[in-house]
DNA sequence: CCCATCTAGATGCAATTGCATCGAGTATGC
DNA sequence: GCATACTCGATGCAATTGCATCTAGATGGG
């Protein structure tokens, strides 16, 4: 039997079948209830998904608002991305920019009364595509299993 | 104590802790890992994901060739993404698009040699990001359930 | 055969995303 | 205090995506 020195050396770079497996059903799983919950929030006149994130980290912020550089660690955006989603949100009133007084480079981002109203209307909606897609699914215990996978992989390197 | 109709006539629409703390593991596990993915093919200097599932479905439609609808099922893309890619891929020289004598008003898509070598060349590249996120961080039988749980979210409907 | 209807695929236009870069402000070292 | 490096955020431009609509060909009655 031959084995090839670089499979001593190096581990295979090719994944398992296993993997592969894995992999796909996470990404069609994830795609699929995306879409549903973006078709929801649309057919329900609502901004999309990526409002929803932003808003609820804002939210949780308060009153102090948040700096963009923060909410784009929580929402693991690229940096243009939420320069221009904040642009959006603001826009549409949801959010609005405050003057930043020990940094004069940036500002802080804080919800409106008009935000968490939106916000509060979105959750339903969302909600409702989740819950399908996992409650009528999966138990409880096999969501925790699901969750605990999904971290690790989620911070594997 | 009041128990609103509405509780005990539908199901409530808010989904548990359980629920949401699976679906934001799951969505930024998939995110993390797509952006490594797109990171080391543009690293290589390779052409992004979605070429690689389209080619590999292509290939695997072997000698006659596969017709974008039915491209477009697997791929789970919308039917002008399907399109665009079909164009993106053939203008690259990768795949080349056939008549169809069954069907004037459609055609048929193969792979061309180029082709092949292209999604030979990203097989690695792709997978090595995934065996590194999955096979360092899971067990095969923590992978089969999580295969398994993730297909069955993605067919709930 | 002819019309109505349906399916396959393309495309114009607007919105979003990705990439590179820039401008302004802050922090550090001297 | 000042040059240098660094961080925060914005933006021009190209590529991609989403949406609605369109054309050509197929299909099924009458």
């Amino acid at each position: 039997m031959q084995v090839h020195l670089s499979a001593i050396v190096a581990p295979m770079p090719t994944p398992s079948d296993t993997t592969v497996e894995a992999w796909t059903a996470m990404v069609s799983a994830s795609r699929r209830v995306l879409e549903r919950v973006e078709g929801a929030l649309k057919a329900a006149g609502l901004p999309p998904l990526s409002w929803y994130d932003a808003l609820l980290e804002i939210e949780r912020a308060g009153k102090p608002g948040i700096r963009p550089f923060a909410l784009r660690e929580r929402l693991l955006l690229p940096q243009y991305g939420t320069s221009r989603l904040i642009d959006r949100i603001e826009r549409d009133g949801l959010i609005e920019k405050l003057a930043c007084d020990d940094d004069g480079r940036g500002f802080l981002v804080r919800i409106t009364a008009e935000g968490r109203r939106v916000r509060r209307r979105m959750w339903p909606v969302y909600g409702k595509v989740l819950a399908e897609g996992f409650e009528n699914t999966a138990s409880a215990e096999q969501l925790e299993t699901l969750a605990r996978l999904c971290r690790r992989i989620a911070s594997a390197g």
